[in-house]
DNA sequence: CCATGATCATTA
DNA sequence: TAATGATCATGG
C-alpha cells in the first residue's frame, strides 16, 4: 500500500481545481444521488479518491496522518463564505476527560488538516466545482488555537460537572460539540467547525 | 450494527 | 438567515 503524504494530497488535489465533483464522482463510480437515494457522504469520498487515498482512512481512530475535509461555499452578496459548519472529528466521553486540548484527536486533526472548498449550489449538488485546496499548520501558541483550545476546555468541563448529555451545539464559539449518530435512535457526539472558524482557516491560508 | 463521510430539515 | 439537531449512504 502506497503512503500518501500531505504534500502529495495536495498536488493531487489541485489538478482537479476548477472540475465537476459529480463528474468526477461517476468516473470513480462512485454513488451519488442519482441512484434516487441520497449520499451526504460522496463529495468526502471523492475527495479521498482524488488525493490518492484508499476509501478506508475515514475512520481514522488514531488519526496518525492527516485530514481531508471538505467545506461547502456558497457566495454571498460576492464574496465567498462557508455555507455549513464541518465536522472535525467524533467526541469520545472518555477520552475526552481523560485527555487535554493538545492530547486529543481534535488537535491531532486539526493541525494536520487539509481543507477543500467546494461551491455548492443548492440541494441538488448538480454543480459542485472543486474552489481551492488549503493545507494548514497551526502552532500551539497561536492566538487563533488558544481560543479554541478556551472553547475545548470548556466543553470538557461541562461534559465532567454535567455529563455528556448536556452537551449541545450551542457551545463554544469556533468549536462545537453536535450531534453526530447513526441517525437511527442512536446518537453520539462530535467536534464541528463553526463557519467562522472555517472562514478564518481559509484567510490564514491564503 | 456502528463509525464516518457531510448535508438536510426544522425552528427561532 | 442562521443555528442546532437529526438523518442517510457506505464500508468493515
Amino acid at each position: 500500500m502506497k503512503i500518501i503524504t500531505r504534500t502529495v494530497a495536495i498536488k493531487n488535489l489541485k489538478k482537479h481545481l476548477g472540475q465537476d465533483l459529480r463528474k468526477l464522482a461517476l468516473e470513480h463510480g462512485i454513488t451519488t444521488y442519482e441512484t434516487g437515494k441520497q449520499n451526504k457522504g460522496w463529495k468526502g469520498l471523492v475527495l479521498e479518491r482524488l488525493a490518492g487515498l484508499q476509501t478506508n482512512i475515514s475512520k481514522a481512530p488514531n488519526g496518525l496522518s492527516w485530514e481531508l475535509k471538505s467545506v461547502a461555499f456558497h457566495t454571498v452578496k460576492g464574496e465567498l463564505v462557508p455555507k455549513e459548519t464541518m465536522a472535525i472529528t467524533m467526541i469520545n466521553p472518555e477520552e475526552l476527560k481523560a485527555h487535554s486540548f493538545f492530547e486529543s484527536h481534535c488537535w491531532a486533526k486539526l493541525k494536520a488538516i487539509v481543507f477543500c472548498a467546494v461551491e455548492w449550489d443548492g440541494k441538488n449538488a448538480e454543480s459542485g466545482r472543486l474552489l481551492k485546496v488549503a493545507s494548514l499548520d497551526f502552532a500551539e501558541d497561536d492566538e487563533l488555537i488558544q481560543e479554541i483550545k478556551a472553547d475545548y476546555d470548556f466543553i470538557r468541563n461541562k461534559l465532567i460537572t454535567q455529563g455528556f448529555e448536556a452537551l449541545t451545539g450551542a457551545d463554544g464559539k469556533w468549536i462545537q460539540a453536535r450531534t453526530k449518530g447513526p441517525g437511527h435512535g442512536s446518537i453520539s457526539r462530535a467536534f464541528y467547525a463553526r463557519t467562522g472558524l472555517v472562514k478564518k482557516i481559509f484567510e490564514i491560508a491564503s
